[in-house]
DNA sequence: TCGCTCGTGTCAACAGTGTTGACACGTGCG
DNA sequence: CGCACGTGTCAACACTGTTGACACGAGCGA
C-alpha cells in the first residue's frame, strides 16, 4: 500500500511537469545548469529555491544538500559565468588589449543573458576557481602592457571594478525592463527625458544625444579608457 | 488644543528614541528621515517596511499611504542622498574638476553611510529632482572642460556610471561585512589571498599590493581617469 | 450644527521568500 | 547480512512586501 502510493506519486511527478522528467539524484553540476536555465527565463525577479526545485523535479530543499545556502549557490552560478567569459578569450596572449576587450565583452554578454545571476556580481568575490583565473588574466595583460608595481594592480583593479560593477548594473537594468527584447544593446536612458530648459539647460540641449547612448557602447568605452591609460602609463615609464 | 497637541507631538518626535513614542500623523519627509536613520544602523540587511513602521511608531502599512510601494520609497531615499551629495559641491563652477571630485567623493560617503540605500543605486534612475540636478552639474562641468556633442555626453555617462555603480558596489560590500568599523576606506580584497604560485604567478607576486588596495582610493582613481580623459579630449579638439 | 466624504492609521490576511529539523528511503561498505 | 550515511521529502518557522476591509477624525458644504 505504501509502495503503491509512492509509485503513484512518482508517476504523477514525471508526467505533469514541463521540467526534466525523472531526475532524482542531484549534484552540483545539474543544479547549476538548471539554475542558469532558470535565470535565463525569469525576467525581472531573482530565481527562487522553490522554482529551482520545481525545475529539477525534486523538493526545493534538496538543493541544501549540495549548497550551504542561496549565497553559495549564487556564487557558484556567478563563477560559472566567469568561467564561460574566460573561455571566450581566444586572442594570442601577446595581444593583451584584445584579450581584455574579449573578456569584458563576454562578461557583459553573459551577465545580460542571465540577469538574475549578473546582478549578484556587485559583490566582488565569488571565491571560485573562475575568479582567480580572471584576475590572473587581467594581471597578465597589464603586465604585458609594460606595467609593474602599483600601476599594475591599479589598472587591474580599475578594469575589474568597471567590468563587474557596470555589467552587473546593465544586467539589473535589463532585468527590470522585462518587456524589452533581449537586444544586444539597450538605451541607457528610459523615459522621454522632458526637462525645464531653464533649470537644466545642458540636459535639454543634449537630450537627443543622451537618449542615443547605448549601454554596451558605453561599457566598452570605459574598457578602452582603461586600456589607453595603461598604454600611456607604460610609455611614460 | 489642536495646536498644542501638534507641538507636543513634534517635540516628542524630535527627541531621538529607538522608536518615536507617539507620532501619529505621517508625511513623506518624516518617513524619509526615519528610513535613512534606519538604513544607517542596519548593517547588512535591507530595511524592511515592518522595521520602518516600528521606528515611526505606527503600523507598518501606514507607509503605503504616502508611497506607492517599497520601490518608490527607496527611490525617494536615494534621491535624498543625491541631494545631499549635491549640497557638498561647493567649489566655484569654473573649477569643474574640483566640482566633479567633490560630487563623486560625497556620493561615496553618503552611500557608504547608508548602505541599504546605496545598494539601490545600480538602478540608475531615481526619477527625483536630485537626479536631474546631478546630471546637469556633470554636463556643466564637462562643458566647461571644453567638450561638446558626443564627447560631452560620453564623458558624463562614463563618470555617472562609474560613480553610481562603484559607489553602490562599495556600499553593498561594506554592508555585508557588518562587523567592520565604518572606516573611511576599506580594503578591496577580503581574505588572505592564498594562491598556487604556479597556476597564478601574477597574483602570487602582487598579493601584497592587491591587499593594499583601498576602495576609496580606487574609486577616486577612476574619477581622475575620466577627468584626465576629458582634459585630453578637449585639448586635442 | 448636521452630515458626509476623504485621507489616514489599523488590523488581519495572503502569497511569497530562505531556511531548518525530523523523517524515510536507498545505496554501498564493512 | 546489517548498519550507517547520504539524500530526497515534508511540515513548519520566521521573515518579507502588499492588499482589502474597517474605523476614526478633520474638513467642508448646506
Amino acid at each position: 500500500m505504501d509502495a503503491t502510493a509512492k509509485a503513484g506519486i512518482m508517476a504523477a511527478r514525471t508526467g505533469a511537469t514541463p521540467e526534466k522528467p525523472g531526475a532524482k539524484r542531484l549534484d552540483r553540476a545539474t543544479i547549476i545548469a538548471a539554475g542558469l536555465e532558470l535565470a535565463e527565463t525569469t525576467g525581472s525577479a531573482s530565481l527562487s529555491i522553490r522554482d529551482l526545485g520545481a525545475k529539477l523535479g525534486t523538493d526545493p530543499t534538496a538543493v541544501y544538500r549540495h549548497f550551504r545556502g542561496k549565497d553559495e549557490l549564487m556564487s557558484a552560478l556567478l563563477d560559472e559565468l566567469t568561467l564561460r567569459s574566460l573561455a571566450a578569450v581566444t586572442a594570442d596572449p601577446e595581444r593583451w588589449q584584445e584579450r581584455l576587450r574579449q573578456l569584458a565583452s563576454a562578461t557583459l554578454t553573459e551577465f545580460a543573458r542571465y540577469p538574475a545571476v549578473g546582478q549578484e556580481a556587485i559583490v566582488l568575490t565569488t571565491h571560485g576557481p573562475g575568479e582567480l583565473d580572471a584576475i590572473e588574466l587581467m594581471l597578465d595583460a597589464f603586465s604585458r602592457a609594460g606595467l609593474t608595481g602599483d600601476a599594475l594592480v591599479q589598472h587591474y583593479a580599475l578594469m575589474a571594478t568597471h567590468v563587474l560593477s557596470i555589467a552587473a548594473g546593465v544586467a539589473r537594468a535589463r532585468a527590470e525592463r522585462a518587456t524589452a527584447a533581449p537586444a544586444d544593446s539597450s538605451p541607457w536612458f528610459e523615459g522621454p527625458l522632458l526637462v525645464d530648459p531653464i533649470k537644466h539647460p545642458h540636459i535639454a540641449q543634449m537630450s537627443a544625444q543622451l537618449l542615443d547612448l547605448k549601454d554596451r557602447e558605453l561599457f566598452m568605452l570605459g574598457v578602452e579608457s582603461v586600456i589607453r591609460s595603461a598604454e600611456r602609463t607604460a610609455r611614460s615609464a
